[in-house]
DNA sequence: TTGAAAGCGCTAACAT
DNA sequence: ATGTTAGCGCTTTCAA
């Protein structure tokens, strides 16, 4: 008690008396447990030599006072926040893109998990700075952060960089954009694999649902695409579209399936594809997959059971959410430095009825019986 | 110059020189500006009664040193951090459920948008505290908090509340759970809305596919059902499974079905209820809507262009995570203390054709003629 | 109109 | 084993 020091004791008669209970500091924890401030904050952080009953008293009265440190003051000491900025890029307002909701909802929810688990929390930041009046980048202490597509140029990367951030993105950065590190899937990769399964299936002419976004997933499937045509000597049949708008895609479907050198398979790019595709096909008549055979890139569960199934290519967004965050903190604490900083995940192709020509047992048991058989 | 002080000058020489490039200080403007930390402030802050003169020259010597204000230290200073807290009931290790992911993606986003526009960010946090070995709670300065789908007697709410933090919650807290203010629909009306619109198609016995949680949406929805059959006289037919596993849906919705005292008419509580009671349908051979209505509450536009496409109840996520987020801003910074505490947010039915017995035309025209027409 | 100085609450280096 | 002290970088009285 007497060794809590002048100092403590005046400021708690003078401030705090008269004031509503306001939160407990770190001095009120020190004199009501009659230390000093510097044990308070070794027994509270398991740091020092303390004696196991000192750390245990303190901890009992923090506990009784109800005392939470503060955040701010420790950030302001140490440099370091816990928080990890999560980025992506706008169309319009909206902080993201609606057909994207299904992958970056996974990715975002394995990457908040991820960071939970070593202690950093996200925040969710715009891409485009000064969207605001007041921009919020600069009212948060960031130890890192993580981009989702970045743009070939992105502003915000460079200015993170500048600052010494390190910044980690899902997707390849073009060019020479200054990213501590990256994860992205095979896209390249994994066009061919598709477009070699439906030509195993028996597609003879493949078309492609594409995007007229320049990203780098777009970009980089597209002209794989472009290039197995090529290789091939199939004429390419392509019908682009805005992607960020859910009501371009059905348009963009239904003009696929309209042409003359109407495909007999078609790959679709985006996650709502496979249902637009599925309802031109039933306008026109097409019986997917005997005259039709259909993939889409997609993390939804609906497609296990629309009528029929649709195959569809996981970008695994889960396994990318994860790994983004591991390699954030790993720049940021200054481990794992020989890790690489270039991390490509597997895709997965889930082949359901509408790629399947050979397989066409339309007719599925129940799982159980019911009463009317 | 001169004016810049001794301090400034001797900390520069002494800590700064021989260290690489690091980020500018607020001193280091104020010396280069040739003015005092005080006006650099005041400038940069749009503060003061300063000539534009100064403003503008301390704003230009900023920009070229790259100057960005430390957060921490402003957060310290104030008191207030400019971030939101984002919770949402955690079911095992994942920090949301799978079955509410469009649901929350769009209400996140919405939320998101909303505090960036007034200058907030969002910080998502989980449900359960001590998730990892050290809290992230305490490591984030919060302004306050969105709380989604607070349980029963919350602890993370309670503990929230007594640090005298404001807490606004998506959906009505049970109880006397402490919170600032709530947005929520109006469950009960809306399920009552369905069963008489299914009742006016045709409906003679209508079932329930629900939940097995014990959150207030189920709840509510539930017994509102329990009561329009006591009140209509119909034996209830509902079958609960646990909402956050996606194959226990497709389970609960064939043994719906499967039932001797079958439905001709089923409300789903959840998302994918649609696709797996369509699915559970064609299984036994049943045409929706002929022989079976089919509703379900979800935001996803998947349902419609399903075969045939199914009626939704949207809960309205965007406008819930708009007004929880200016809610809290407002009760953080004071403003419209005059504003309802409650906020109740209409549904919306989008009636489609799983719903209506009334016009069962099976044929579309495309939306324009194909080659082939 | 501008500047000096006092902390915000904490951690870490340095006593004791 | 524990305490004293010096800031982290900013905002904000108060004085000039």
């Amino acid at each position: 008690m007497t060794a809590a020091g002048k100092h403590q004791v005046s400021r708690t008669d003078t401030t705090r008396r008269r004031s509503r209970p306001v939160r407990a500091g770190i001095r009120d924890v020190a004199a009501a447990a009659g230390v000093s401030i510097t044990t308070v904050s070794d027994a509270l952080n398991g740091k020092g030599r303390l004696p196991d009953a000192t750390r245990r008293h303190v901890r009992e009265v923090a506990e009784r006072l109800g005392y939470r440190p503060s955040a701010a003051a420790r950030t302001l000491r140490t440099g370091k926040s816990g928080l990890i900025g999560l980025t992506v890029t706008t169309y319009g307002d909206e902080p993201f893109t609606f057909t994207e909701f299904a992958y970056f909802a996974e990715m975002a929810r394995a990457a908040t998990s991820a960071a939970l688990a070593r202690g950093y929390a996200l925040v969710i930041l715009p891409a485009t700075s000064r969207l605001s009046p007041v921009d919020v980048w600069s009212n948060v202490a960031l130890d890192g952060t993580v981009v989702v597509d970045p743009a070939d140029d992105d502003p915000v990367v460079r200015e993170l960089a500048r600052q010494g951030l390190p910044v980690v993105s899902d997707g390849r950065p073009a060019g020479s954009l200054p990213v501590t590190a990256w994860v992205d899937n095979d896209h390249e990769a994994a066009v061919l694999d598709i477009l070699d399964h439906l030509a195993a299936a028996g597609a003879r002419r493949i078309g492609l649902l594409t995007g007229t976004t320049t990203d780098m997933y777009t970009r980089l499937s597209t002209s794989a695409y472009l290039d197995w045509c090529a290789r091939i000597g199939q004429d390419p049949v392509l019908e682009a579209y805005p992607a960020h708008d859910p009501c371009a895609g059905a348009v963009a479907a239904d003009r696929l399936l309209a042409r003359p050198d109407r495909p007999d398979a078609v790959y679709g790019l985006f996650d709502p594809n496979g249902t637009d595709l599925l309802a031109a096909a039933r306008r026109y008549g097409l019986r997917v997959p005997e005259d039709l055979l259909l993939v889409c890139c997609s993390e939804s569960t609906v497609y296990a059971s629309t009528e029929p199934p649709v195959t569809t290519l996981s970008l695994k967004p889960r396994r990318i959410g994860t790994a983004v965050v591991q390699l954030l903190i790993d720049a940021i604490e200054g481990v794992n430095q020989d890790q690489p900083v270039e991390q490509v995940i597997p895709t997965e192709l889930i082949v359901r009825t509408s790629s399947m020509r050979r397989s066409p047992r339309t007719t599925v048991n129940p799982p159980r019986s019911p009463g009317q058989g």
